[in-house]
RNA sequence: GGGUGUAUAGCUCAGCUGGUGGUAGCGUGUGACUGUUAAUCACAAGGUCCUCCGUUCAAGUCGGAGUACACCCG
């Protein structure tokens, strides 16, 4: 049976591991590099989705959301009844949905791990659900992704080794029951994740663990989680390679500006992060030049754009001034512009990031960037 | 004109029977945020406790006068 999603690898870059690539899905394709704007709750907070379709130049073509969270609500039976989550959410382009593994993490004490699954308590109402392999993939099939994820256990950091080791071994046992469960190939597409926390050869082993079960897609999970960046590069350095290169390569929850370029250099296809919509609704813009605190006192009487360098909806129209009194304001209209700005730049960022690889001159361009914004 | 009450941070207020001014809220200033429990969180600055006199070892706190404001009565 032909797989749901499948990868067009287009271009290598001569210098770097950067790649230039094409996901194809039920839902219509996307170009990678990609940036997936998060839409949790099957939303992108604060933003319309013709507004995240419009995003960039070419509008955004994937976004992400959460399975645990549309579970316990509004549940994914009345999800599968109003026709799917495309549907639902009015967003008839691809969807990845992550499987509730990153809050077995998130979630911290209100969960319990076992060989079955995990026991998550609701942050709602505090009643208890019990997610598993099969829960998971039950739940994502109801909710109609394009791309579904893993369950997978999200080890934190610092961890022990002999946690991490536990951790992925069980991370690739639940990935066989989530495979074994998973039935509707031609319709979504089971991505794996590797784990193995900061442990290069348990990053290895989950890498040959989860390569051996041929998905379609894979991942990087575990990463991002409070280590140094640089720790993070360094990791990456050496696992990318370990997935199959004729497959797309997800690194999970990366998503500050430079973070995307190192990733891409290293050979990851896809990226997703909530961080440019949380940081929009608490006052922060990424812009050419850097950061950009919105509600410091020195742009009170700047009528300037946000970035000047920026073709954006919110940058052709507001000013910082007008911005910054949105924002202490508490103006709901300042969370949706900042956020429409911050996922503009991200995947403006990534347009611009896959010419340079057509033409040939990612690293030239690496650098045009990071000379321009400056330290991060 | 008389009576009553109030006066403490930029604002709104805690501060018991005197013992170095408050983990107070809001505001202000700054920072953080990476598969969203997050329109959230953290930190900082900021005061002749209205003025003067008195009681006391010691007064934001007790007494008196003044001033300002609020309400009530003429």
């Amino acid at each position: 049976m032909k797989h749901a999603v499948r990868f067009e690898l287009k271009k290598k870059d001569s210098c770097t591991k950067a790649r230039r690539g094409c996901v194809h899905t039920p839902h219509g394709s996307f170009e990678t590099p990609v940036f997936m704007p998060v839409g949790t709750q099957a939303t992108v907070k604060a933003m319309k989705p013709e507004s995240v379709a419009g995003l960039g130049r070419e509008g955004a073509h994937v976004i992400l959301s959460n399975t645990y969270h549309l579970y316990l609500r509004p549940g994914h039976e009345l999800i599968k009844r109003a026709g799917g989550l495309h549907k639902f959410m009015n967003w008839n382009r691809a969807i990845l949905t992550d499987s509730g593994g990153f809050q077995v993490f998130s979630l911290g004490k209100m969960r319990k791990i076992s060989e079955e699954g995990v026991r998550f308590q609701s942050y709602i109402d505090g009643s208890y659900h019990m997610f598993t392999p099969e829960r998971s993939i039950e739940v994502q099939e109801a909710l109609g992704s394009d791309i579904i994820m893993a369950f997978d256990e999200c080890a934190p950091y610092p961890a022990d080794r002999s946690y991490v080791e536990q951790s992925l071994e069980l991370t690739t046992r639940w990935l066989k029951r989530c495979k074994e469960r998973h039935k509707n190939i031609d319709q979504q597409s089971l991505f794996g994740i590797m784990q193995g926390g900061m442990y290069k050869d348990l990053r290895r082993r989950s890498a040959e663990q989860i390569v051996e079960l041929d998905l379609p897609g894979y991942a990087i999970g575990g990463l991002s989680v409070g280590e140094p960046k640089e720790l993070m590069y360094e990791i990456m350095d050496d696992c990318v390679d370990l997935l199959p290169s004729e497959k797309p390569r997800y690194l999970m929850g990366v998503g500050s500006p430079d973070c995307l370029f190192e990733g891409v250099e290293r050979g990851i296809d896809m990226f997703d992060c909530v961080l440019p919509t949380r940081v929009a609704r608490h006052g922060l813009a990424f812009t050419s030049r850097g950061k950009l605190n919105i509600k410091n006192a020195r742009y009170a009487e700047d009528f300037g754009p946000l970035d000047p360098d920026c073709d954006c909806y919110v940058c052709r129209n507001y000013s910082r001034a007008y911005l910054r009194s949105l924002f202490i304001n508490g103006e709901m209209l300042s969370s949706m512009l900042l956020s429409e700005h911050n996922l503009h730049f991200l995947v403006r960022t990534m347009e611009n990031i896959r010419q340079a690889i057509e033409e040939d001159r990612f690293t030239e361009y690496k650098n045009e960037f990071y000379d321009k914004y400056g330290q991060f």
